[in-house]
DNA sequence: GGTATAATGAAACATAAGTTCTACCGAACA
DNA sequence: TGTTCGGTAGAACTTATGTTTCATTATACC
């Protein structure tokens, strides 16, 4: 966001009257709609303070087109409402995740993710999957649901992660604890108990930021 | 849906034209503007088949309004955005649940909730609880989690509900089997075993229809 | 107070844009 | 063949709406 220039109370009040005169009718008010319902005493004043919120980057004109006004508001929240991430397939407990990079195939799916499941700010490298079995109910996952994974090769302490057990061949969801040369995976279900793997034997594949099932 | 009415290649073509120029410029095209990318050649042509379109449902006008044109889809897809269920507050084993009708309580919030976990046509009388504690692992979900529920005081064999154990006074999630006089709850979690309560002892008090969770 | 600048008012002007009317064309049909 | 009907053309008409000019009032600063 720019550094917000001040605007005088006229200039606000014209900027909410838009915003929710296009929300209702789905078309920008006319100036003199704005003048009569703000009741402002001449066209011109509504002109004269359009013209500097345009200069102020908050809305856009275009001369001599009748409602051409477009609020540069209704693109932000249609990105702000655009929380979406890549939706790449399914996992099983067998199977090797997919590959992120696999995003330039053409026709790749998207679901939206609600920003109390993973913040906007934070959907970079965010990808979805969705789980086949019930290989992972010991981290709370079960047949259906959609997992959301950040791609990352490393991981924190108590960190949610999807990890290949490579003498296994299978990935599964855990908590990573590195204990020296071991590393303790634990169940997100706490009456479960911990699995102890050596440290070779672990490749980390993405962090789990989210879970979303659909009953 | 409505039966989706045939319409005319034109006006197929014009319908694609002013969703097209909405999309980029936020504001509708004028009738002349319509006339003249598309080539027809009389703004009366237009004029035309608006009305039909209009008839039709596929899109709304303001008579004698300049670009006074609104097309449902436009709204649409708002409305598709617009996915929110009103948020209710924290459940715990012990409490009982909110009580869904305050919803009057003026500051309600409201969160997203993606298609994907429960679609658009089916949000009615959907709520969201976060899940305090881990009474409710056995149901796969876990501290912190958001879940969605459906009001209803019934139940179909193997729906997942919010049940309250009166004796208990406790409120838990299982799927939900009515055995004659008995009612058989189920733990989400395979691996569990169920527990049967006499049917008198158990209120429904709402279907879990998602499972959100950030980490 | 005097002067520059921001903001307002009122009206005239120009034109962008909706409406309407009538004529025309081709296809279906009796 | 003539008649109806959905669709097309062209043009005139009306008005909704952006633009502009100029005078006027407030605000601030020296």
């Amino acid at each position: 966001m720019q550094p917000q220039p001040s605007l005088s109370n006229r200039q606000r009040e014209i900027l909410g009257y838009i915003e929710q005169f296009v929300d209702q009718h789905n078309y920008p008010p006319a100036i003199r709609q704005i003048q009569e319902d703000l009741g402002i005493s001449s066209t011109s004043v509504v002109v004269y303070n359009l013209n500097i919120l345009e200069q102020r980057g908050m809305l856009r004109r275009e001369g001599k087109v009748s409602r051409g006004i477009s609020i540069s508001k209704v693109e932000a929240a249609f990105e702000a409402n655009a929380n979406q991430v890549p939706f790449l397939g399914t996992i099983t407990a067998g199977s090797p995740l997919p590959d992120p990079e696999d995003l330039s195939s053409g026709t790749t799916e998207y679901i939206d993710v609600p920003p109390e499941v993973v913040p906007s700010n934070k959907l970079a490298n965010v990808y979805a999957l969705k789980v086949r079995g019930y290989s992972m109910v010991d981290a709370l996952i079960a047949d259906g649901d959609i997992v959301l994974l950040r791609y990352q090769e490393t991981a924190q302490q108590g960190d949610m992660v999807a990890v290949r057990i490579i003498s296994d061949n299978s990935v599964t969801l855990k908590r990573f604890y590195k204990e020296g040369d071991q590393v303790r995976l634990q169940p997100a279900n706490v009456t479960m108990d911990p699995i102890y793997v050596p440290a070779t034997n672990v490749r980390i594949q993405g962090r789990v930021v989210g879970v979303m099932r659909s009953m």
